[in-house]
DNA sequence: CTGAAAGCGCTAACAC
DNA sequence: GTGTTAGCGCTTTCAG
């Protein structure tokens, strides 16, 4: 069933069909009724590919991300998805797991099915990647992260920030032997700006930085809690720790259990994220918030506002106070 | 640049450089590298939607499922994802919330795009749903469910059997009071089969089936705390429960601990997934175990199984023994 | 108000 | 081996 077919049973052209099937003008009312009446009864259904290539919009658009089992990465996508069915876009998921080759070949793909935009997550974008990013010919906004070589809008907390605002506040409730479960000093984005943040936070209120109490992961679960065990070793005198994602937290007070103490009575901790695992935590955990999906709705957003599109955008982050802090004073 | 430019500037037919780039025969070696050189060069792009129009596969499927943040949802997509990715498709999502007006828009798009195939995960298939289902045109599987109404190949674990064996598991451990955390009995999927499941194994072990133990929810952690809270009320002399899912498990837990018990000494505690929260939780959660990864890869496969599908396939269940129950013998 | 016709970029006979 | 050509289903001038 084709827009020629119906264009026959209704003894029109296929253009009178094409109009009013997409709402514009010129044709009488009766036409449309009798046109409309049609599809109604021979169930048609245009076909969006040959829609699309007579040079549209192809109402879709990519999202890459490092991984899909993470509720911080489920949120984003589920803002992303959300705004996207509004919109009346299809989303395309492409699991790069944090793989260079997997994605150029997903960019790769995603150039030949002419999406309309896509949506970068917590990637870092090589410069290898300029090629196959510029080809696309579509708009492209970064989410949680931004990138030195490319220019794109980006729509993200302030990872420094929101880090130096935990750390005070475990300062504030008068801890001092603070550590960090932190992400790698390499990883620009969730890594040195986190760290950075709890420096500052430190040499703002006069506490020296010591190294031993750092301990490094890459943000899931398994990885905080074996940072958390080497911490524990380091500097047993530590009484709070700011981990830097929820999922490392989670595994800090699994190391804290087991090591025999107890949170936050022995040792207090801050997560950084605000997900659903922050809620399911015993004791719930104290965390940094970030609004992760609507950092995913405003991605959308962004790629649909044609022109002046913000350099980046800078979401309000805060901090969700729940039982892992214990208070000093 | 389209398949045309390339032709003219290797002084060719448009025919010969679609047979080169589709790897079919009929052309010199001298040609070939001719047009290949002219590709790399050009930075051509095949057009996917053209081809795609020409009457052959979209390459992309769909996939329709109720929520996108847990666990259990991220790793079935996860094994979808891996698995099409492999084939060359790519997967469009579709979040139905569970609403009903959203799936038959999502399917009304789904068949717009032409997608070559579609799966439903965990969705309960309405009725109504089939005009936009049929139309589709497509091959269809489901994952973690079933339809009376539609006969479509499924991919799933015997629930009513996981249940009963997780059930035994505690009756073997000595317990006799056991309570369940079930989802509603009006869901035929992982509600009542799994509450059927935890009847008979009651029966086969005879020990009578008490109603006040059962409290009922929607899966999720919240509903899962709140379940809990219910039953401890109601039947507090309950020495362990079975908790549909790893998230309500986890909420149990929850509750439990605000009730001033202990888990496993004075409740344990079996979940049903066994997603990374059962090894998040504290104590880490002993749970049943389905392969959720491989269901997503196996409906994958049966989708591109042209014919003889099977009706449906039964996964393989287990139980990983962790930390939540306590061992009364 | 409505129709004819020219593509959009590609594939697949069918010729030579 | 290689070229011609007829679509695939739709949108969009350009004419009436």
């Amino acid at each position: 069933m084709t827009i020629r077919d119906i264009a026959t049973k209704a003894g029109v052209s296929v253009a009178t069909v094409s109009r009013v099937l997409n709402g514009q003008s010129g044709y009488s009312p009766d036409t449309r009724d009798r046109i409309m009446q049609i599809v109604e009864q021979t169930g048609y259904s245009r076909n969006d590919l040959a829609r699309s290539l007579t040079g549209k919009a192809t109402h879709s658009i990519g999202v890459l991300l490092p991984s899909l089992t993470s509720y911080f990465q489920s949120d984003i996508l589920w803002g992303i998805e959300t705004a996207s069915h509004a919109r009346d876009l299809s989303v395309i998921i492409c699991n790069t797991d944090k793989n260079g080759s997997r994605t150029l070949k997903y960019l790769k793909t995603l150039r030949e099915k002419r999406v309309d935009g896509v949506i970068f997550v917590s990637e870092w974008l090589q410069p290898e990647y300029k090629s196959g990013i510029e080809s696309l010919g579509a708009p492209v906004v970064l989410v949680s992260t931004y990138s030195p070589f490319f220019s794109f809008p980006y729509v993200k907390v302030d990872d420094y920030q929101a880090s130096y605002d935990a750390v005070a506040y475990l300062i504030d409730s008068g801890h001092r032997r603070i550590g960090m479960l932190s992400g790698a000093e390499t990883d620009l984005i969730a890594g040195k700006p986190r760290l950075e943040g709890y420096r500052a936070a430190l040499r703002y209120y006069g506490i020296e930085f010591d190294n031993s109490r750092v301990a490094y992961g890459d943000f899931d679960y398994r990885s905080g809690r074996a940072a958390m065990e080497a911490l524990l070793r380091r500097a047993p005198d530590t009484t709070a720790v700011f981990a830097a994602s929820d999922e490392m937290a989670v595994g800090a007070m699994q190391a804290v259990y087991f090591s025999g103490k107890r949170v936050p009575e022995d040792i207090s901790i801050i997560g950084y994220d605000d997900t659903l695992l922050a809620e399911m935590a015993h004791p719930a955990l104290t965390a940094v918030h970030q609004p992760i999906q609507k950092i995913g709705s405003t991605a959308v957003e962004m790629l649909n506002s044609a022109d002046d599109k913000p350099a980046g955008m800078i979401l309000q982050h805060s901090i969700t106070e729940r039982d892992s802090v214990l208070k000093l004073n």
